[in-house]
RNA sequence: UCGACAGUAGCUCAAUGGUGGAGCAUUCGGCUGUUAACCGAAGGGUUGUAGGUUCAAGUCCUACCUGUCGAGCCA
């Protein structure tokens, strides 16, 4: 009796008569032989057509399929009689559920642009499905990380009225009577209320930033996860982060080993992740870049100027960056940077007022900044007058103020970014591919 | 936003300033173990747009459009 499956589970069907609900993926035909590639989304299997074991019908049926036709193939599972581990299925019947229009995406090689246009068909390829089963177990075991640790999942609001952080650009909307509403680009300082409500939480959802940034590391519209928790300073915190990192690499390492190997990646560099990290100062960082004499570029009207030695108060670019990171098989922790180039809600270090209390990660291999977070500032008047000088609307921001009013405690958190995380584990050129539909400052379609 | 590079058949790419080609895809034919299968045949073009230089422009010049890569900013 035949039995439906999907191709991942094929082999505990050997010998049996099954059948496959999927496409077409490609068909090579050899006289009287024809070997039919198919594939249901869970992965890839070849089917073998003898014409001399199957009625003229089915032979003539497979003969009529195109690349992407909807077929249910019935046959018996068998391995490959060449390698080992592979299955095939010795076909025997088929129901063809649509023939394809020529399908315009080729088992060939096609430009960024062409695939990109056509993005809704593009992610049935194997790589881009490996690559989207990836980014499902790895929010799958962010979340199970954070229920695991007592974290509430507490979801923030998409519609804000204001920046959470002055610098950079958001986008508008009308919103009723009430004037401009404006797409969040994080949902930090709600969490921090749920902190301080709830004592862990977590926030995971998307976020927007109106930054004309046409890189390989940067979409407009992106993932985050924004853990938050009442009673955590600094180091509280890199050691969560350590947790984290360590436990979602694993379980993927270990659930995706099948699609990774789809993609290529180097496993050998993942398993690496296990704690601890390495805990590098700022200013620890710029004395490697001095070391290793690499300067801050900064463009002039004549071109660019060179500056050594680094000097301290400066951010990295993705030079120094990579610089800092070479040296190192682990993700790499970079705290307590200076005040001036971080965000008005951090809190300043208790020795030095010029330091911020904040860490970056880097990801190893060249990845860049996957996270970044910071011991918050959780002093009334520290934080009014940071809002004040940073140039920000005090009035919407004292619900937030409020928080520092009624029972202040310290706390913490960061906020990872779930396309660069995919992007990393899955060894990608482009963020574009870690997310089912990239949005860009030039691609709002498909 | 700035810089570099690119735009030729459905796709990926060739073409010294001098008759625009190939592979894949499509259609047809052949092949009983193929792996981006292979072999044979056919159809397929206003060379991104607008100007200019030249006897002659896909090729050189100018502007614009689109894209890719890099920088800045960030997750």
């Amino acid at each position: 009796m035949e039995q439906r499956v999907y191709i991942n589970k094929i082999a505990d069907f050997v010998d049996k008569e099954v059948t496959i609900q999927g496409w077409l993926y490609n068909i090579r035909s050899s006289g009287k032989l024809m070997f039919p590639e198919l594939r249901d989304g869970t992965g890839v299997i070849q089917g073998v057509v003898v014409k001399s074991a199957v009625p003229e019908k089915v032979w003539e049926d497979f003969s009529k399929l195109t690349q992407e036709s909807s077929v249910c193939v019935t046959g018996t599972v068998t391995k490959h009689p060449k390698k080992e581990g592979v299955y095939e299925l010795q076909v025997n019947n088929i129901e063809i559920i649509h023939i394809a229009e020529p399908y315009p995406i080729t088992p060939k090689e096609h430009g960024v642009e062409f695939l990109m246009d056509r993005r809704h068909l593009w992610m049935r390829s194997p790589k881009q499905t490996a690559i989207l089963r990836v980014r499902n177990e790895i929010i799958q075991a962010i979340r199970d990380f954070m229920y695991n640790n007592g974290f509430i999942l507490f979801d923030t609001p998409i519609f804000t009225p204001n920046a959470c952080e002055g610098t950079t650009t958001l986008f508008s909307t009308d919103y009723f009577d009430l004037g401009k509403a404006y797409l969040s680009q994080s949902g930090q300082l709600y969490a921090e209320a749920g902190a301080l409500a709830l004592g862990k939480v977590y926030t995971l959802g998307p976020t927007f930033r109106a930054e004309n940034s046409m890189t390989r590391r940067h979409i407009t519209e992106f993932w985050m996860m924004e853990p938050e928790m009442a009673y955590y300073d600094i180091d509280d915190d890199m050691n969560l982060i350590e947790d984290f990192l360590e436990y979602v690499v694993q379980r993927v390492l270990e659930k995706s080993k099948s699609d990774l190997e789809i993609l290529g990646r180097d496993i050998s560099k993942l398993q690496n992740v296990k704690k601890p990290f390495p805990r590098i100062t700022y200013a620890e960082a710029v004395d490697i870049l001095n070391k290793k004499d690499v300067p801050l570029i900064r463009k002039t009207e004549n071109g660019e100027e060179h500056i050594r030695p680094f000097p301290w108060g400066e951010d990295f670019g993705a030079p120094h960056e990579e610089a800092i990171v070479e040296d190192y098989d682990k993700p790499v922790m970079v705290h307590r940077w200076p005040a001036e180039a971080k965000s008005f809600y951090m809190k300043r270090d208790p020795n030095d007022p010029k330091i911020a209390l904040g860490v970056d990660v880097l990801a190893p291999e060249g990845f860049g900044e996957i996270i970044g977070g910071s011991q918050r500032e959780d002093d009334f008047e520290e934080l009014e007058s940071r809002i004040k000088e940073h140039n920000l609307p005090l009035e919407e921001f004292q619900w937030y103020l409020d928080l520092r009013r009624f029972g202040s405690v310290p706390h913490s958190g960061f906020g990872l970014g779930i396309e660069r995380m995919v992007s990393w584990i899955c060894n990608l050129e482009h963020i574009r591919e870690a997310i089912p539909f990239a949005r860009r400052p030039n691609r709002i379609r498909p």
